[in-house]
DNA sequence: TGTTTGAGTGTACGGATGTTCACCGACGTT
DNA sequence: AACGTCGGTGAACATCCGTACACTCAAACA
């Protein structure tokens, strides 16, 4: 009978190291939710995790190199968000609800992510304000290039299409910065997306009646 | 012929009190610069002042508080930049260019305020940042009033009014970032502003063409 | 005139911080 | 069975941190 109880399997080497470094990671996430990068102390993250402040150099050479790695991770997230967006036929006319809805239900799911990319953008350590500044205009690129599908080969010139990508991004940036600062009253969250559907399309309406100069 | 060389006047208590307090001012702004006020140490303050650690209690009982008193500064300046914005006729067609212009002096002339503001903004500590953002609402319903005597009583509600005005903040606080963030190479911010320019007269293109629902 | 006030000083403390070093001991390999 | 690898340990360090306390001494005031 003995052999019947759950077996844990023995980790192997591995995989207990890339449990620990998960542990950092998330122990950083979550302590930094209510400062930044920059004011959170080695010290405190390995007193989190429950290991000696030393072995955090078996898994990162610095803080700064951890805010790198939570950079990529965090993308991740928001890359996933941006393919449930485009996902479905982008043609049609409830394009704006379906990307708010997608984006405030991720920004929910993760949280943390989203949290630490709208602080550390404006205050993490330089290399990762650049860091982070590439994967937007990443994702502006990827934008445009979709806008681009959906106006066909119209009057838009690329710099145009560029330029109307930003406005959305930083527009959808704002939005999910206000849904995460946003009170536990049930009715404000209600009103920022109502905002932001609002605030899409005024620019789609714009972007309709544009001309870009040739 | 000595009471012919500049007389220095002894400076009255309450000067000297107040050129430290600036002292202070200034010293955290600018030690700030590269990090933020949650990672702002007194001390370093005190030190880059000239003066010793408990002496920054004559003036602010800790850091926060010393941060919503930039806060206040930092407003002063951007309300300047506002009216700046505002005179002038405002129904003519060079309005975006005007404002566009306007920004960017007040960018480049308050660089320290300005940085201040779009990093406490979303990194500081939790009394800053709702300062920051109690700021912010209300330039956005100064907006909205002068958006309302623009259009006139027109097809606009007032809701929409405050919509649009919270895009066009965003949007101007987006281009702040980054000009801020701008390398020195002279053609990225020309690159910038002109953007800028594109996307405000994208949002007007799209206003002209709104309808509110009744 | 003498007295009070208050910005700035100097010392001292308990605690947190980053980093070093030598060490351990279980896993993986030979 | 013997050995090397490597994630984690624990003590030690120099330095920084916020804050308490007793102090000076010139301006402000009576």
């Amino acid at each position: 009978m003995v052999e019947s109880v759950a077996q844990p399997r023995p980790e192997s080497r591995g995989e207990r190291k890339e449990r620990t470094r998960r542990a950092i990671l998330d122990a950083a996430l979550h302590l930094c939710e209510n400062s930044s990068l920059v004011a959170l102390s080695l010290r405190q993250v390995a007193k989190e995790v429950g290991i000696v402040p030393t072995a955090f150099y078996r898994h990162f050479e610095s803080i700064e190199a951890l805010g790198l790695a939570l950079v990529d991770e965090s993308f991740v997230s928001l890359r996933a968000m941006l393919r449930d967006i485009r996902r479905g036929d982008p043609s049609y006319a409830d394009i704006v609800d379906r990307s708010v809805e997608t984006l405030v239900e991720h920004v929910h799911r993760q949280r943390s992510h989203f949290l630490f990319i709208a602080r550390e953008r404006a205050a993490g350590p330089l290399s990762v304000r650049e860091a982070i500044r590439r994967e937007i205009e990443l994702c502006e690129h990827e934008l445009a290039t979709d806008l681009a599908r959906l106006t066909g080969t119209g009057s838009w010139s690329a710099e145009d299409l560029r330029v109307l990508s930003n406005l959305i991004v930083t527009a959808m940036v704002a939005t999910a910065e206000q849904i995460m600062a946003a009170p536990d009253r049930p009715g404000a969250e209600k009103q920022i997306v109502e905002n932001a559907r609002t605030q899409l399309r005024m620019v789609l309406v714009g972007a309709l009646n544009w001309h870009s100069r040739t």
